[in-house]
DNA sequence: TAGGATAATTGACGCAAATCATGTTTTTAA
DNA sequence: TTAAAAACATGATTTGCGTCAATTATCCTA
């Protein structure tokens, strides 16, 4: 696989997480955070936060992979996969922005600890170390998010689903060869683009022997080729 | 105008400061920030901050307005508008991301502070009250991209331009009359369309009676026409 | 205040990619 | 095990919008 200075180039759906939040909490803060947390499992599909709704507790995955997406007039825009380690809901910190400001759902069976969002405000008013991480976790998906926005805004339709076959091989299943957990329509969905035009676009690339790919099961064949689809359109 | 919940509708650039993040200092850590802080005036066109280069100081801007923008092979995208009190440079607290991820230039004269980048990583170490505000802006900031993300690719050009004139006249200048201080071209890269469309569909608006025009001065006539082609395109 | 440069405008043309239509395969569930 | 429903596939058609080219207006500046 690529180096990560290479990877982090992709304009990417999923954020690294680098830093695990909760590891700078002292031994009684973490008791606090444990006591009061609730873990649940969402079947594939389900929706494990809804746009709008209060956000009463902030999400960790722990196991699985969700779709977080913005909702308007009926159109949904995916703005990041969430993998474990993943918080959703942080957005709602803000006194003034208690609802959840975009809808999560699960890809594949997934594992949430449900943690009380003013815990996690008081943590971040009573704990530096902590507020320091949160920071970092807000910027990195800032990061993130402005490269998918470019890549979704810029990019023509090759360029496009390369740069989102890259990103779930490297970040995601973190191997060349991998069983995608999803339909073709919801790629399509990921790359901001047609069903017909991801089907078609994947037909060219395994004509051009870039990919190999039989139903859900995928392999690259050309990475340096791929990233170069990536760059020009 | 439009009252605020109408307002925070639109997937609007301007990310408007609720939060002056330095009023949660101490006397002392106010001081501390003045002591070191320097203030730089820039030239319409001139560039305050360049992607790529190491961030040794936050931006604050106190007058004028500044474009920031993300590049990549030569292109670029307009993340959003700075407007006075905006913070910029806020993605490389983050020790790993010690450069710019972004650059920003300025629109018209701008009235810029500088604030070293490690006293604010300090603060945010010391002082909880900071740190949240520091979060609110982030979170803040997020959510309105979410907006304008969504607006750019989800919306055709007659609803992203609507979109953003709709934002221009609620929160830069704050009335329905205005001298537009930006070319076609720059309308255009907002918008995230070619200058000629952005010059056609203005002379469509204009048919429509949505908007009176003549060069660089506008006016809006029917705010809730335009709100709908907005909603509709 | 002339004239060179930049910005604004307009029309013609082309193309990438969405949509539509229709057929095939695979999956799901009864 | 079979019927219904998704998912997958592919060709034909449409279209929104960018690009190109040419013209007019406006802004500087020498």
């Amino acid at each position: 696989m690529q180096n990560t200075a290479e990877r982090n180039k992709l304009s990417c759906t999923v954020v690294n997480v680098n830093k695990y939040c909760f590891d700078f909490l002292t031994e009684e803060e973490k008791k606090l955070v444990e006591q009061r947390q609730v873990t649940v499992e969402y079947k594939k599909g389900e929706i494990i936060a809804k746009q709008g709704t209060f956000t009463t507790h902030i999400l960790l995955i722990s196991e699985g992979l969700a779709k977080v997406y913005y909702e308007e007039n009926y159109k949904s825009l995916i703005l990041r996969i969430a993998a474990p380690g993943s918080l959703i809901g942080l957005t709602s910190l803000p006194l003034n922005q208690n609802v959840f400001q975009y809808t999560a759902s699960a890809y594949i069976n997934t594992t949430v600890k449900l943690i009380e969002i003013d815990i996690i405000r008081k943590l971040i008013l009573n704990n530096g170390q902590f507020a320091s991480a949160i920071v970092d976790v807000l910027c990195e998906t800032s990061i993130q998010k402005n490269r998918r926005f470019f890549c979704l805004t810029h990019r023509q339709s090759y360029g496009k689903l390369a740069d989102i076959i890259l990103c779930l091989a490297s970040n995601i299943f973190k191997q060349d060869e991998f069983d995608l957990a999803m339909s073709r329509k919801e790629l399509a969905e990921l790359s901001g683009m047609s069903t017909e035009s991801v089907i078609r676009t994947l037909k060219h690339f395994q004509e051009d022997g870039l990919i190999e790919m039989t139903g859900k099961s995928f392999k690259i064949i050309d990475l340096n080729g791929l990233h170069k689809v990536c760059q020009l359109g």
